[in-house]
DNA sequence: ATTCTGTCTTCTGTATACAAAATTCTGTAT
DNA sequence: ATACAGAATTTTGTATACAGAAGACAGAAT
């Protein structure tokens, strides 16, 4: 993962050397805890309390959570101030649905408009997957996973696109990792990504679109159980 | 529209009298200060200026901007304050490119999920809708026609999906309401929502999402040499 | 015993003040 | 005249202080 928050400003300033400001560091760093549990859904953000942790005043912090509650990771409520988004069975599988599709526009995008570079360096990822894949290194294997998926979105050459997907693959992310699947699921999912890597490379994008949204459909099966 | 911000809470609260936070005023009005042109694109967000134009202090307004830049609609440069994003060509095309996703999304799934009172509460603003084209009331037609696509998503029962269409057509509003279109492209904008409402009523979930994509396309052609 | 009410505490909402960074302006030197 | 350097000004970033709700608790009344 990239991380959502831009470090280079996108376009306009040249190459900017932009160094991380204490805004930018707190979002990052509540959307981990977040993300990794360390701050479960439905805990209340006491903003003093937090604050002292991470060894910053509210204000800063205060700004951090405006941002992350207009990304949905909290709920925003006036007079009781936020607390960390509780996800049903139903947002996941809502969220899978949205984030199929997504892909599958984005497979047929990067099918046109992919670089040759471009799938070179997700082949690359790709071959790292599979060695982690054989060493069991679930760990790693899930992170290239999530770095494969976001590449290809990014070949797809549209922001929007982008940007929407890299929100709902963050907000999934600590799902996801739960899905602890069994030896024969993993298979699976791996011939999927084998499947994939080989539609990219012939760009052949009806195939591309059609294994990506198979793919999705079958990690909602694969995370069914443990959400 | 209705408001990307929820007066009342979600769900949980019953009906909890919600005397909007001054945060949710700041951030409605900033957002219709930007979709209405009156802060143009480029320009950058003086915070003293715009918190006195405003009435109100430094602080919440800051918070407010924090939220609409997670929202995309402004730019947050770290040393340099915030400034209404730009939207190039391409960003407003790749923009149109997720939304027709979403709603061939939205209406499949409407298709299954729609309550029969939610169905005909569309056909009532299609029906009014028709008589603003045959009056020739711009203005009220534009803001039926958001409102239809608005509630269709909402039949699809997909708080992810609504929530990213209600995002994208927001940012969009100023665009599409710039395109002028000439009496016949009109004409077959009504075309196609005619043909809307009834593959909805037929619960035709390919016919909708056939049609919804092709409303879509058709869009860009419509706003294109708007931009 | 229970419920209502009033007070007290705690937390959020907003404003202001101070510090640091960036931009602009000005003066000087080439 | 132009370019560069340095100071002054403006603007953002952060902290703190104060005000106003919301929630908790205790006491009184039924």
């Amino acid at each position: 993962m990239d991380g959502m928050t831009p470090v280079l400003s996108p376009n306009g300033g040249a190459d900017r050397i932009a160094r991380p400001s204490l805004h930018d560091l707190i979002v990052d760093r509540l959307r981990d805890m977040i993300i990794e549990g360390e701050l479960a859904p439905g805990t209340r953000l006491h903003e003093v309390q937090l604050g002292e942790r991470l060894g910053i005043s509210r204000t800063p912090l205060r700004e951090a959570i405006k941002y992350l509650a207009s990304d949905g990771l909290v709920d925003l409520v006036p007079g009781r101030g936020a607390s960390v988004k509780r996800l049903s069975r139903k947002d996941v599988r809502d969220m899978l649905a949205v984030i199929q599709r997504l892909e599958e526009l984005g497979g047929e995008l990067a099918c046109v408009n992919a670089s040759d570079e471009g799938i070179a360096r997700v082949r690359v990822m790709h071959d790292e997957m599979l060695s982690c894949y054989r060493s069991k290194n679930r760990l790693e294997y899930y992170k290239l996973n999530q770095a494969i998926h976001s590449a290809m979105m990014e070949l797809a050459d549209n922001e929007t696109l982008r940007a929407m997907h890299g929100r709902l693959q963050m907000r999934l992310k600590r799902i996801r990792f739960i899905g602890h699947e069994g030896p024969e699921r993993w298979a699976a999912a791996v011939a999927e990504h084998e499947e994939m890597m080989a539609a990219l490379e012939a760009r052949d994008s009806p195939r591309l679109s059609a294994i990506l949204g198979l793919h999705l459909a079958n990690a909602w099966t694969r995370v069914e159980e443990y959400v």
